[in-house]
DNA sequence: TTGTAGGCGTTATCAA
DNA sequence: TTGATAACGCCTACAA
């Protein structure tokens, strides 16, 4: 009993140096067997490699070494089979959480391992009881980009949408529309352009804004994400089109290059290492539902104004 | 005894049966015990959130998930005393190997570890025996990327340098000297930036070629990092320093932000996706060195021409 | 073919 | 205080 117990003295110190002598160590296997316990906590994000998801790992992990949890990380490439056969894993592997991060399973099986494994689910809104979530309604994210917009001047506003089939890009959307209606605008269907969060998808966007007569052409555009806004700029800049100039960009999540492009573009944050640190949090509160810590960080979106919008320059119609 | 054995048909369906009744699930933390194999690989790395690191570990990922090994992962934060920290870890909870990234600790004590448990160090060159590398002599990317200039007419050629405390900017900075000297220049101090291979000291260097008295300002510019080279290009832009016009640029890494920049960036590619799966390709051969695996990709740097690089117009002293 | 004993490395319990 | 023993959940091996 090397912490606590009544030991005496001498003994303890023979204890102590027979360790260092024999150079042992503790079986941590076989402390968690019989603690029902292994420190382990899963984490399952589409993509290791995407940025996004690291950081949200390094979020995860600033608060789990506090705690000595480690951090067992998986891809499940938005498959709900893969999904699962992780989720097995960590419940074979007695993981004590799990942080599923924009998984593609159905509600209800959710709620199913949530019962089985203290989960705590991020990037994906579930209404079902006792599925425990870290989600920033993008609405009001993309509200305040567009907003933005308005404010700047600008009516003719484009958008460019993400992937359909995940839960966040309806909610910019819902929120592009709402904002213009807030406005008394409405969404043109000639200023909508289908993407799919890559550049290449911005790219093709600045074809078909280009392919628009110049008296109905958009003054500013709001993209779906910092990637499809970026590949709309890089077009626009082989084809003489001058950002903000000619036409205002904002885009949505703030990776990197954001900050770094010519000229920098203006975009809605998403706090990817604090929903890291919430989930792991959340979870925490789940596996020793008395300790208390600290509370979380306000989690919300930010408009992060840089250069790539500008006053509107045109006079408007009315 | 669900896979091999002899067992009469109906004990086994019986057996079966009541596995999915009951909703039986093995504990392979207690196989792991018994099998003295965890299945567990850790991944240490300098920090999570680098998109680099997040690379290799999908580089390791897809071929361990073929083994049924799962990844655990944590940041070493280039301090010693954390890569020994997360080396017991794994030793205490019986991982099969360790794949370690850019440690900072001196190479006897990698030694003394590797002789613990299957290791395999990753972009760092380590002489020590028994020691398994994964690691790119960077130096022919180097030369090969200063090459491409000389190629192109360029004779004054600066440097951008990275952190020296890295093994691998010292390799860099041989390869950008000895490819001078294999065209009989010498490198000019004046030449000559220090950085630290953030986007930052890039920018600061801008500043350094711009106090250059202009007869002898350099028409090319070698960084050892892509951040660097974008930095020093966003400045260049901002001053209507024109690129590849007034000065070509090279990078060295190409990050994703190399092919989207405009200009895009001529760059020396690392490729550590393929640098993972070598790294747990290793590490499945000193794990089970009997079985065989499929080769490993060959690895190496490889010169990525973009549009960043173009002939030199000015007329050399000669 | 089937059942049972022993042990993997811990920790907790209970006599001594 | 200390030492012995059971148990965590699994697998191997040997006896029935």
């Amino acid at each position: 009993m090397n912490k606590s117990g009544y030991v005496a003295e001498a003994t303890r110190i023979k204890v102590l140096e027979a360790v260092r002598e024999l150079g042992y160590q503790p079986n941590l296997l076989a402390r968690s067997l019989i603690n029902q316990k292994s420190s382990f906590v899963y984490v399952i994000v589409p993509d290791v490699a995407n940025p996004f998801y690291a950081e949200l790992t390094k979020g995860v992990e600033m608060i789990a070494i506090r705690e000595k949890y480690d951090i067992i990380l998986s891809s499940a490439h938005r498959n709900e089979l893969l999904e699962a056969k992780h989720l097995e894993a960590a419940k074979g592997r007695m993981a004590d959480g799990v942080i599923l991060v924009l998984p593609s399973m159905e509600e209800k099986k959710l709620a199913h391992y949530a019962r089985q494994i203290p989960l705590v689910v991020v990037d994906r809104d579930v209404e079902t009881d006792g599925v425990d979530t870290v989600f920033i309604d993008q609405l009001a994210g993309a509200q305040s980009a567009v907003k933005h917009l308005l404010d700047l001047g600008h009516r003719k506003i484009a958008y460019i949408a993400g992937d359909p089939s995940i839960q966040n890009n309806g909610l910019r959307h819902e929120g592009y529309c709402r904002s213009l209606e807030s406005s008394n605008l409405k969404p043109e269907h000639e200023y909508f352009f289908q993407g799919d969060f890559t550049f290449e998808s911005g790219c093709r966007a600045f074809t078909g804004y280009m392919a628009i007569p110049n008296e109905r052409r958009p003054t500013a555009l709001f993209a779906a994400s910092d990637l499809m806004a970026l590949g709309f700029m890089h077009n626009a800049y082989d084809h003489g089109v001058q950002i903000p100039r000619d036409i205002s960009v904002v885009g949505f999540d703030d990776i990197s290059m954001a900050s770094i492009y010519s000229p920098s573009l203006t975009t809605v944050r998403h706090p990817y290492i604090a929903m890291g640190q919430v989930a792991m949090q959340h979870l925490l509160k789940k596996i020793a539902p008395n300790r208390t810590f600290e509370e979380a960080a306000d989690l919300k979106n930010s408009l992060i104004i840089r250069n790539s919008t500008a006053p509107c320059t045109e006079k408007t119609g009315r």
